[in-house]
DNA sequence: GACCTGCTGCGGGCTG
């Protein structure tokens, strides 16, 4: 039987109706599997493949939508994403007379009490806003949920090996539990690459006997070039503005610039250079900090204009899955931090049946340079990094707790218990582990013991009830800009913060005129010339693959033809500056620079190995300065032969939690990465220190192959 | 230099 032929009537006829030719691959696959098994299904497939359509429509034919309750769940990591599926899913629902209600914190709330009165059909939410009803009103849980067939998640990568990703686990347990049937899982992406991100997927869904992959593979051309122009940290080069300028002012474009002060920095300009030149006037930014009825309002620019060209500076605000429309080409400027996230920036391009992908990178640094190359031909070899999974969650554990306690308004330790050790994602957690978390909160007074039960204690009171409590992540201060009443963004407190400063925000000068410290306001006025606005983030980590690939270029002769003259000049030059070291092989060999006291250790490692080698040489008294992006290890005051003996002689087998337990102690700032973290007690602490600050058994494992490969001739940096 | 994500419940003020 064909796929089609699967469907339900009204299905069909909704296919008829939009006059769709055929099926697309992924459509058809998932629709033969779905409708004819309860089995979970991760189907991954490029952007704008029909990945929604292929979950829908067989989901639609099958579950019988005249049974009470809800009956389908799609659950989503944006509001922006949820709002445009509503459109999506609404339309195909309308064929079937399946109500669709949107739940989120901006959706409406009579839609939400329609549904409480008439609980069926489908409902699209966030992690965040399941997780608010589990704590506010439980009962809703079970009035909505509890006979639910199917749940969808889309843009499933987005989730994978994060906080975010273990919080949700361990809300689909919870929801799991309150039904009666077992629900069925579909998760979508297009981002997902090897094998062992099939099994971190399957394990992220249940038992991974339950879920099966289907995947189409069908390549999409991609035409790539690279250009350099060397830059100063604080500002664009002008070259690179106007190059920029002249290949985009005829295309609608998405350039991605990795920062929000830059983002802010290339609208600017663009927009000025287009003034001057008299182009278009559609320029525009979109990041966390631009205010939303102006984020709305550029997507809804984009997604509409068929006609006028436009060209939106962005941050990864832009990079999942929204429709938005007709995008020509995408520009990445300097390297992404990870291979995943230039397969979704490249994805925003070419999204029309039949049309190449156009990415333009710019560099604008030697080492960014290659961190691009690194990861443009690892994506090429079909690779990406791999998922951190934390196989104990001790901070999602503390939010977890808190949430149950607070939802049943009292529950006696033994059930919280129960709760717990019976939800997947804390099944590596010892019971005894819990309870010891369990005591160390009633010490806190985040719980309290009263008779058999636990209730929410005084100061967990506070945190329980406060507007942020739903939400896994930290978030930062920000002040509000406006002018004369017009919402403009946000920015952080800074030294930049000061009247008569002139800053860019939302594409747009504007000159400070009055601060509010109090209410965290700022009040702007237009201005005619200014300077980016300083965000502070911290820095992402890189990948050990990818370093390991920028020493595979470095010793490798291969030519790239995407690359322009400048870019090729560059890589040439580093080849070589690194040509006096004899390396031959790139998975073991690493160049170490020697002149007298001063050492120069290329490391070519992740991040997070970099950051771990730092803290062990600093144990050891041996001071260095790390620069992580060149991969960069300087240290004074030790010949090659001391270094060599002192990692030799790294105890392997040491327990680190003593030392990081004083480290902890003496700055307990350190845990701040973590929300719930600093509620555990300290040896926790340094566990999840270890889990994702730290890579201890990665670095002993590079060290362990690590073999030096010295020069002590003249070397210029 | 160096990303992003989401948010209850209540009450006040306004509109029809």
């Amino acid at each position: 039987m064909t796929a089609f032929n699967l469907l339900s009537e009204p299905i069909r006829k909704y296919i008829r109706d939009k006059k769709w030719e055929s099926l697309r691959k992924i459509q058809e696959a998932a629709i033969q599997k779905i409708i004819t098994t309860d089995n979970n299904y991760v189907l991954i497939s490029r952007t704008a493949s029909g990945k929604t359509e292929a979950a829908f429509l067989p989901i639609l034919s099958k579950v019988n939508f005249k049974e009470p309750g809800v009956k389908v769940l799609y659950i989503s990591p944006l509001i922006a994403l949820i709002n445009d599926q509503f459109i999506r899913v609404e339309n195909l629902c309308e064929y079937l007379d399946v109500p669709v209600t949107k739940w989120h914190g901006e959706a409406a709330k009579g839609a939400k009490d329609r549904l409480l009165k008439n609980p069926a059909g489908i409902v699209l939410i966030t992690p965040e806003s399941l997780e608010a009803m589990f704590v506010n009103k439980p009962y809703n849980i079970k009035h909505l949920f509890s006979t639910l067939d199917y749940i969808v998640i889309d843009e499933i990568h987005s989730f994978l090996g994060s906080d975010r990703g273990t919080h949700l686990q361990s809300l689909l347990n919870r929801l799991q539990k309150v039904n009666v049937k077992r629900f069925s899982i579909v998760g979508l992406s297009a981002t997902v690459s090897d094998a062992n991100q099939y099994i971190e997927l399957k394990n992220f869904l249940g038992d991974p006997k339950d879920t099966t992959i289907i995947r189409d593979n069908t390549p999409k051309p991609i035409n790539a070039v690279f250009r350099y122009f060397e830059g100063s940290v604080n500002t664009l080069p002008l070259p690179l503005l106007k190059d920029l300028y002249v290949r985009t002012r005829e295309s609608k474009v998405l350039i991605f610039p990795n920062a929000r002060g830059r983002v802010e920095e290339v609208a600017v300009k663009l927009k000025q250079i287009s003034e001057r030149v008299g182009g278009h006037k559609n320029y525009f930014s979109h990041h966390s900090s631009v205010d939303k009825e102006v984020r709305e309002y550029v997507e809804f620019f984009a997604k509409n204009s068929t006609l006028q060209n436009f060209c939106i500076s962005c941050t990864s605000t832009l990079e999942l899955g929204i429709d938005i429309g007709n995008v020509d080409e995408v520009v990445q400027i300097d390297a992404t931090h990870s291979i995943a996230s230039l397969i979704q920036r490249v994805g925003r391009s070419g999204r029309r049946e039949g049309k190449a992908s156009n990415l333009f990178l710019y560099a604008t640094d030697k080492w960014s340079l290659l961190q691009s190359l690194a990861c443009w031909l690892l994506y090429q070899e079909q690779y990406i990094e791999p998922i951190a999974i934390n196989e104990k969650p001790y901070d999602v554990l503390v939010y977890q707790i808190l949430s149950i306690v607070k939802g049943t308004s009292g529950i006696s330790s033994s059930k919280l218990l129960e709760e717990i050790t019976g939800n997947s994602v804390f099944s590596k957690i010892k019971k005894e582990e819990i309870e010891e978390i369990i005591t160390h909160l009633i010490t806190l007074d985040f719980l309290e013991k009263l008779g058999n039960e636990l209730i929410i204690g005084i100061e967990g009171e506070e945190v329980v009830n406060n507007r942020d409590f739903y939400s896994l992540f930290e978030t930062q201060i920000f002040f509000k800009v406006s002018s004369n009443g017009v919402k403009i963004g946000e920015l952080p407190l800074s030294p930049q913060i000061r009247k008569n400063e002139n800053i860019y925000l939302s594409a747009k000068i504007w000159s400070i005129i009055d601060i509010d410290f109090k209410a965290k306001k700022i009040e702007v006025v237009p201005a005619k010339d200014g300077n980016k606005p300083t965000f502070f983030g911290n820095p992402a980590d890189t990948a050990y693959r990818i370093r390991e690939k920028m020493l595979e270029i470095l010793i490798s002769k291969e030519g790239y033809d995407f690359l322009d003259e400048m870019g090729c000049e560059v890589i040439d030059d580093l080849r070589k500056q690194f040509s006096v070291f004899t390396i031959s092989d790139f998975k073991t060999e690493r160049p170490l620079l020697t002149s007298n006291e001063h050492l120069s250790f290329y490391s070519f490692t992740s991040s997070k190995i970099n950051k771990t080698l730092q803290f062990i040489l600093n144990q050891l008294e041996v001071k260095s300065i790390l620069h992580d992006e060149g991969c960069l290890f300087e240290i004074e005051g030790h010949s090659s032969t001391e270094l060599q003996i002192i990692l030799k002689g790294i105890d392997r087998t040491q327990n680190m939690d003593k030392i990081l337990i004083e480290l902890l102690e003496n700055n307990p700032e350190f845990i701040d990465f973590s929300k719930w973290g600093k509620y555990l007690p300290i040896q926790y602490q340094t566990s999840l220190l270890k889990e994702k600050y730290f890579d201890f058994e990665g670095c002993y494992a590079y060290l362990e192959r690590l073999k030096f490969v010295e020069n002590q001739l003249e070397f210029s940096n």
